[in-house]
DNA sequence: GATGAATGAGAGTTCATTCAT
DNA sequence: AATGAATGAACTCTCATTCAT
């Protein structure tokens, strides 16, 4: 619950992140995290008031990670089409950089009793950014005029896919053009 | 292990598909599926293995199911371009009439030790005829060529997403225009 | 949850009913249980369905011993005040054969969180006859017009007193003589 | 262990007290307490050596309050009977003003483990002055002879059971005078 | 004097699985 | 075919206590 060892504290966090990368979500217990951290179990509750607790700060730090990747779009100069296919190439990029990440973040949204169902506050979504460009493209006639969860569907599963089972790690980026091409003709408004 | 009394033997795989479906994978348990059906939890060995093997026919029973709905396609008589249409088509009603169905075999795929995995007998997948058909319109020059795991992912993301959140339970076939159009401008090679 | 092995379900509740008596109610735990009883922890699951189930058939099964022993008094011919005699005599006798029941019920009762706080159930009180017969002794003008609960605190704390610490095991009924004279004389009336 | 800061001792003292009261002996933990005081949980042993050792603390810091209010009885030119009846109206009147100080103290010695079987130092205890009182009485003929204990349990368990459920807070002593009566009645040797 | 960190023991509970009947 | 009984392992969580700083 307090935290004064910032390193143990970052440690438990990152294995769970890996636990549940490799793992699911679904598999991961208190017990199996400190063992790979080589603690005893009840000490994790020194750093994390539950178990839900722990998985809850997992996914923020993931988020504000991913978050940081994406502050530069906001306040642009650019247009709002350039914004939106600046925000694609900005997602391929940080997934293509972090595969863990993203997966983390969908897995702990995706469980069944989610953590961030029962959080009181709410967190700045991750999606959120990304759902009030698709909502002001749609607007300006620039996106398709149909229900946004679509648009957001099509860019994230097809970024996720592409990343974690097709593209090579260290791959350039005009290996994802023709990809791009894919989402941005799903999306975009025909003429 | 056998099936004399066929009639159990359906009930449990449907209490598990109901349960999969509203709970999600990771929360379903034998104590659970019994107490549901009425039965011992011991009585669920008499009808499988293991929990992984009465998961294993959850999946197979919903993918027979489907498979059904989809051999009007094969050996007929259309082109390639039509099949092609068609199979989203159908894909687009079978989602709408057995929402549960896709769900439940996706999260069964989707689970951490997945009773797939470690199956010997490997399944004609449900995506099996979807990749011939894709591979095939990749060949034809008719789908983009880019991996067809990203044409796969298109077109059952967007489909189970609309129909799950989007779509209304007795729509009309027209009001998936724009989505069908979305979905296929994706995945078409542009002239 | 499901009883057939009857014998070690009385088992179960008599060992339960012992640790009470001698360590308290407070330091009740299924692991001591199931280690006295000699079967696993997790066994007692098969015959309760929590702890708090368990302590409540505890309850139960001492209060209807109890009852028995005292049905013989309602819709007896006796007058009144034999009756309320008749009632602290009986006690006095119960008390004196199964100390430990009485000593078992009070723990259960005054527990932090007792379950019969969370049962649904009413059960009908061990105190509730004698509750109800000083009631119509303060009416008939028989017992002192104050709080049925000081009639009843005065019987019951000075009979647990005795037999517990004071009475010998097969001590003659002519030993309580005096102390049955000083409970009458406390909740009777003065002329 | 020693008690430098003699403010937070009786802080933790106060606390832990007030705990009892409220949720029963058996629910207070260092954890408990520790978060109330705003300390941290091993700053508890500072003061006391152990969780039993602040038990006892607590205990002895209510009875020396309860002696207090005694003192006066000693040395008194009272008759014996005149002491006697003076002090149940003293136990009243302390009963009356602190109800939360019996209850804690009735409750530390009701403990399983209670902290004061295994304290080395024995305690002149609350009810010392009562059993001296009340054995004088016996032996000069003033009350019944019958074991002392039956006295005192009348005595603490009718005024507890008053001050807690039934007198109002801030009664008339007068209010008092029919349960006095019962009281007395009780433990006096009939004429 | 005070705290953060750590721990082992123990709590209640659920689960998949086995076996005799 | 069906069930009751049993179990060991795993789970989350709380607790009293110790120790270095």
């Amino acid at each position: 619950m307090k935290k004064k060892n910032e390193e143990k504290y970052t440690q438990i966090i990152q294995v769970t992140s890996n636990l549940i990368a490799t793992q699911g979500a679904a598999l991961v217990s208190t017990t199996k995290v400190a063992k790979l951290v080589g603690i005893s179990q009840s000490n994790i509750y020194i750093y994390f008031k539950n178990k839900d607790d722990l998985l809850y700060h997992v996914y923020l730090s993931k988020l504000t990670g991913m978050q940081h990747f994406f502050m530069t779009l906001e306040n642009s100069s650019l247009t709002l089409t350039q914004q939106l296919k600046a925000y694609i190439m900005n997602l391929y990029q940080f997934a293509l950089q972090h595969p863990q990440d993203i997966e983390v973040i969908e897995q702990i949204k995706a469980m069944p009793n989610s953590p961030l169902h029962s959080s009181e506050l709410n967190v700045t979504d991750d999606t959120q950014l990304a759902r009030n460009l698709v909502v002001k493209g749609i607007d300006a006639g620039i996106l398709r005029p149909v229900s946004p969860e679509l648009h957001l569907t099509i860019v994230f599963n097809v970024i996720r896919r592409y990343t974690t089972s097709i593209a090579k790690p260290n791959e350039d980026k005009s290996a994802f053009q023709p990809v791009f091409a894919m989402i941005w003709d799903a999306i975009a408004k025909p003429d």
